[in-house]
DNA sequence: CAAACGTCTATACACTTGTATATTATGTTC
DNA sequence: GAACATAATATACAAGTGTATAGACGTTTG
């Protein structure tokens, strides 16, 4: 934001990415950022509640910052694991894979992005309406070059199908969060045979 | 609950619907079940904070009664559209229009199912689950429905076809939440072709 | 009628919240 | 080292929170 002013005075002893640190430790299964008081986040983050004003305008805005960092880590996680398609897995078993396994990972980011995208400020929700999209994107980018290689069953309206894929993985996404390991599992293959049958169907 | 119980004393003079009533009242695009407080509701209903206590045990308990009215009710809406399908209509426009119809209808049943779904406690989570459940079961009897009468073209694992289109159809509602109208009809259209994908790749 | 009982309210307490104001601490620049 | 600018803090306040306690009110039962 104003990162390239020049600057005297004393520097900053936390920068924004403490106080995103902080609040991410704190959501959880039951806690969504929306709920985080200013006061909670500077405890955790070991200042004083004052100066959580000289990073962040509100909440709010600490919010959106949560969400752009979660929805950007996340797409990276995917990305990678379509790259790195093994031979003896498809493309939707690898993504769909890596991206259940987020769900455990410690910076909690999947929850994150599964849940706020309905509570919250205008703004708020937008920015997680916005992560979104950049996955749907993506996905549709997949299906395009997908057509262009096999132009005798080409995918139509990869868009929509790319929405439909995105939108159903993250609600069964959210299942899987409140679901012990073993059925988890299970819900992995429920949902390659859901995006398989969408991505059947659209031929 | 305690509704068998022989009883003495004062006659409420407030009962619980009244209560979940002003709850409802007070949810909207920005204020989810969950972040209401027992003052507020009692505010909203006209009584003292106190007597809040009467009636349910603590604002989870009230905002899970919520929630099952709100299930029971968009139910029986979406089974009487399906029940009254016109001769122009097909099952599914009729469905996802009546479904997403409700959006705008005075007690906001709708949005609450789509937002509560994934904040709040256990039990608070666990209540729309429950719900949504409901939504698959009977759509799965439908879809086994159709293949006893067309048994040359069965649909394949009716069960998860069932959840993979109740849970897109949600998601995408919760999109139409915060949408101007004129785009609404769009995204109708768009999940029809949708749901219409997903029963094409499941023969 | 009176006693018992359930419903509701009034008052109060300890606690958390967001933020305004004033003050201190610490780095940069001359 | 002095002057300065900025970061961070300490203190304080009004408002809101959940709930404990005790009393007021009406209904039912003996």
């Amino acid at each position: 934001m104003d990162s390239g002013t020049t600057q005297t005075g004393r520097k900053a002893s936390i920068n924004r990415l403490d106080i995103i640190k902080a609040a991410i430790s704190l959501v959880g299964p039951q806690r969504s950022i929306a709920s985080l008081s200013l006061r909670e986040v500077a405890r955790q983050a070991q200042i004083a509640p004052n100066s959580f004003y000289r990073h962040f305008k509100d909440t709010d805005a600490l919010a959106i910052a949560v969400i752009e960092e979660a929805g950007s880590s996340l797409r990276a996680i995917v990305r990678q694991a379509r790259q790195l398609i093994s031979e003896r897995k498809s493309v939707v078993r690898s993504s769909v894979e890596s991206f259940m396994n987020q769900l455990d990972e410690d910076p909690n980011y999947l929850p994150i992005l599964l849940r706020e995208g309905t509570v919250g400020s205008d703004a708020f929700q937008l920015a997680v309406r916005k992560q979104l999209h950049f996955f749907e994107q993506e996905l549709q980018h997949d299906l395009e070059l997908h057509n262009n290689q096999y132009q005798e069953k080409p995918i139509k309206n990869p868009k929509l199908v790319a929405r439909a894929i995105t939108r159903l993985v993250f609600a069964m996404g959210a299942d899987a969060l409140n679901m012990p390991h073993e059925e988890r599992k299970k819900l992995i293959d429920d949902v390659i045979f859901m995006v398989k049958t969408i991505l059947r169907g659209a031929v």
